[in-house]
DNA sequence: CCGTTGACGCCAT
DNA sequence: TATGGCGCCAACG
């Protein structure tokens, strides 16, 4: 089978490797993917990954903590409650802890 | 085909 | 310290 290198599908490859209780965010997936400028196009894969299946963008969110895209999806409380489900505290769109929650892909994954 | 927008991030002022 | 602007890549009108 082959896989395709797209942009997105390295995103979406990462995506779902990242551990229950832990978030990244956007500018790590794509500083992993070796775009670090291109964080922007990480968070337009997102947007498209709502169309996929496993993968869990509620634990993607901006390098501040900020849950800045819960408002795509179902519901806007949908994203801040699947982070919660997860044992991830919530305050105002914004991730508690989230030094402690942060999943670096650069130290857990290898290139 | 060209212009604008976007779930971001960094630099400059 | 806070606010604003630019860059980067892809999709949409």
């Amino acid at each position: 089978m082959k896989e395709k290198n797209d942009f997105f599908d390295q995103v979406y490859q990462v995506v779902r490797l990242i551990p229950k209780g832990r978030v990244t965010s956007y500018g790590a997936i794509a500083k992993y993917l070796g775009a670090a400028k291109s964080s922007r196009v990480v968070g337009y894969a997102m947007n498209a990954s709502h169309v996929m299946e496993g993968i869990p963008a509620h634990r993607v969110v901006n390098r501040n903590g900020l849950l800045t895209g819960k408002m795509h999806f179902e519901t806007s409380d949908a994203m801040q409650n699947a982070l919660e489900a997860e044992g991830i505290k919530v305050k105002e769109n914004q991730i508690q802890n989230f030094e402690k929650v942060f999943w670096n892909p650069m130290e857990e994954l290898e290139i």
